[in-house]
DNA sequence: GTCTATAGTCTGATAGAC
DNA sequence: GTCTATCAGACTATAGAC
């Protein structure tokens, strides 16, 4: 279908009105339907309420993805493209224990922002879509093979304990991503959201043990 | 086929053949379900594949349970009864760090085993539908209490950092019982079951540093 | 608007507990 | 032999993809 990525520069108005207004509809498609996706799930989340927040005809919905799955792996690819590009952002100064404690962190401040967590949190349609979809397998493969590295240098600088395969660090590290600690904590309204990325993260990487 | 409940002893035949069957029914009924929800979760598993994975009518399915929500129920209710009993069962000699490192494992491994994980993993309408249900919130209540003590005595004792906050503590045990991290493992097939419980354990409790 | 999926209901037939 | 629970499955109503 047509393209969810960058409808970010504008250089020198190449583009028609039309062209930008169908942008920025299917900028604004994504935006809700992340929201949707976040609040209610895949499976309770009709094409009716995607329609009718974002103010247009169901059948404008299907000029811009072809299918309810097409539109949920646009979500995820764009989340997993944003993510890629927060890796490609972090320091390379830092040691690698810190780059995997600020992408954890730049993750789950996404989340408070209201984005969906990385994994289509339970729904099993979701999940095989997005294995169908070729660009998201390839880029998940991409962005895996950098956290590995991250890992396996975090191992060996001593910052990460090695009795932990690496199979289970980066599934952990996949799962602390999507948390639902984080909806908990912000739903009872306990703690900030800083307290709430502080304690998630800290959590993780030192454990309960004082 | 492991029984449910109590089908176990038989004491001079107090039910009747009908009642007994009845019972055993429901119980099948219950273990189906919960493997239904934990394979493919509440939206995709309808009520036709249940009677059909059972081997009852789908009529039968509704003289033991008024709808789709109140099966659902069940199954978590009856989780949560179990859990509790496991709680029960935990050495009060034991330190508290140590009970709830046991109760962990026990969750764990019955997830192994084919459970479902406590949270009605993505779907809204099970929250709901628990949310509504008065026995399911009242051990909900009385359950997270005994674990809030528990946590309490493992802070007093410096067994847990008493940096971290009591919510935050009660919601990431919860969040632990039911990490996708352990269905990523088994899927994949790279550690032991009790590998997979020892990595979880030990990263819930003494972190990733060394 | 069309079409499929599925929750939930109802019925007549039948097996088997009592 | 009676009676009742269960069966198969048709049926209604509704939601929701497209």
């Amino acid at each position: 279908m047509h393209s969810a990525q960058e409808s970010a520069s504008r250089p020198p108005a190449r583009k028609s009105f039309r062209a930008t207004q169908f942008e920025a509809r299917e900028g604004a498609i994504l935006d809700v339907t992340n929201q949707l996706l976040a609040v209610r799930g895949y499976e309770l989340m009709s094409m009716d309420d995607i329609a009718a927040e974002v103010g247009i005809a169901k059948g404008s919905l299907y000029k811009h993805f072809a299918s309810k799955d097409a539109l949920a792996v646009a979500v995820m690819l764009r989340l997993l493209r944003r993510t890629s590009e927060a890796l490609d952002a972090l320091p390379d100064a830092l040691p690698a224990v810190a780059q995997l404690r600020a992408l954890l962190e730049w993750v789950l401040r996404e989340r408070l922002a209201g984005g969906v967590p990385h994994l289509p949190s339970t729904s099993a349609a979701v999940r095989e879509a997005l294995t169908r979809s070729r660009d998201y397998v390839d880029l998940l493969i991409a962005v895996s093979e950098r956290i590995g590295t991250l890992i396996h240098r975090a191992q060996a600088d001593g910052a990460i304990d090695s009795h932990y395969r690496e199979e289970f660090l980066l599934y952990h590290f996949y799962a602390r991503s999507c948390d639902p600690t984080l909806d908990f904590l912000r739903e009872s309204g306990a703690l900030s959201e800083e307290d709430i990325v502080e304690q998630m993260t800290s959590a993780t990487f030192e454990g309960l043990a004082p």
